[in-house]
DNA sequence: CTCATTATTTATCGAACGACCGGAAAACCC
DNA sequence: GGGTTTTCCGGTCGTTCGATAAATAATGAG
């Protein structure tokens, strides 16, 4: 390994997740390199000398979040046998994540950086990018079951039902932030899963796309 | 009137239609005091001299903003006859009004100030009490349908409905946001409303509010 | 031990932040 | 006119922003 100079003091791993606790509360331009350095435990130049920059410091909390606090959600999603249980059960790992009692109740990867100053730009695309990723797991998901069968919704409302779930995923942490408890969150689950079979069974989406006059 | 003193240069509600614009597009804490000045063509003192600080002119914007944008979705919901078509115009006056191409294409009041540093505790505060004002809203036009007669669910089940709606309005926003076009949010939206009959008709809901292990 | 290498701390950078003066400018009153 | 009142602009307050340079400390290599 050889590892020469002065070794390190601080521990990266426990470093990134105290960094991770006051991006997830304060969002990314909230968050002072000053309070990332007293939380980290070290100077904020040691911060820029490991890390790089405080976007890409974001950058890897971002993925130490995707592996932690979204990991449950990703793997019901997957792990489910069918279609609509991977959906609703993906929407509960949702709603438990962003009302645990130790963390924010809010999913970070949507509210840390939604707008802000536009010298920013490019963490608000580095988070969107990843919420559309999300919606495409979705969709794969969906057309993974009719694949297998267990859907038989035409491929063409696909993105239509891929969409409207990764809209209440996106809603409910509004929702839990607004101080919406999970029981509450349950029941906003409960009526979204209720569209289900009319999506899914009914072949009169062909009308999805309706076009509307103007207002 | 006897409007002593030197009158006023600037025409306070073009500032304030200005500051609007800026602060749509870069949120609460994005918009700096002389970003306002510039755009609002006056000295940031002027702006604390009529507008009192920077939280108070938000909040200005923010009841300027309800007047304007928020008064299509709002219209929807209590001039359509029944509780069903005022939620469903309401969503797709939702969505008309986040894909305008002269304005951002998101709802301010959601995504303005969602998270931030802690000394703006209070301009968070004070959109989520908007935001759950209009949670109430919402919750208020089912009570009409009940009383008119146009709505069958149990009461018991309103506050679940109320809020999975809202949860569709407010998660439009971020799909909006990330690039989605008005045909694509009334695709969302036509999901949405395939829940209303099962979430209306059948009198399930009892079990609406299902315990849940933990996982 | 000596020296090269790496990590860390201290000090500081220029710029921007929100906030707030002091005084000039422009209207009203009498 | 003079005196008063109000608005506006320029300037600047102390602080904090993200970022960096220099100096110190701690290790392995030779």
């Amino acid at each position: 390994m050889a590892t020469r100079g002065r070794p390190r003091t601080f521990d990266p791993d426990t470093a990134l997740r105290r960094a991770l606790d006051l991006f997830w509360e304060r969002g990314y331009e909230g968050t002072s390199l000053n309070d990332l350095a007293e939380a980290m435990g070290i100077a904020s130049a040691s911060i820029y000398s490991y890390f790089g920059s405080k976007e890409n410091l974001f950058r890897k909390v971002m993925a130490l979040y995707g592996t932690t606090s979204g990991e449950p959600p990703r793997r019901a999603l997957h792990k489910q046998p069918t279609a609509r249980t991977a959906i609703h059960d993906m929407l509960r790992a949702t709603a438990d994540e962003i009302t645990r009692p130790d963390t924010p109740h809010y999913c970070m990867l949507i509210l840390a950086a939604p707008t802000g100053a536009v010298e920013n730009h490019a963490v608000r695309e580095f988070l969107a990018d990843l919420r559309r990723d999300m919606f495409a797991t979705v969709k794969d998901r969906l057309a993974r079951g009719v694949t297998d069968g267990d859907l038989t919704a035409p491929a063409a409302g696909l993105d239509a039902i891929a969409r409207y779930y990764t809209t209440v995923v996106q809603g409910l942490s509004i929702q839990a932030r607004d101080g919406a408890d999970r029981a509450e969150l349950e029941s906003v689950i409960t009526c979204a899963m209720a569209a289900w079979d009319t999506l899914t069974s009914a072949p009169s989406h062909r009308a999805m796309i309706s076009s509307r006059s103007g207002r």
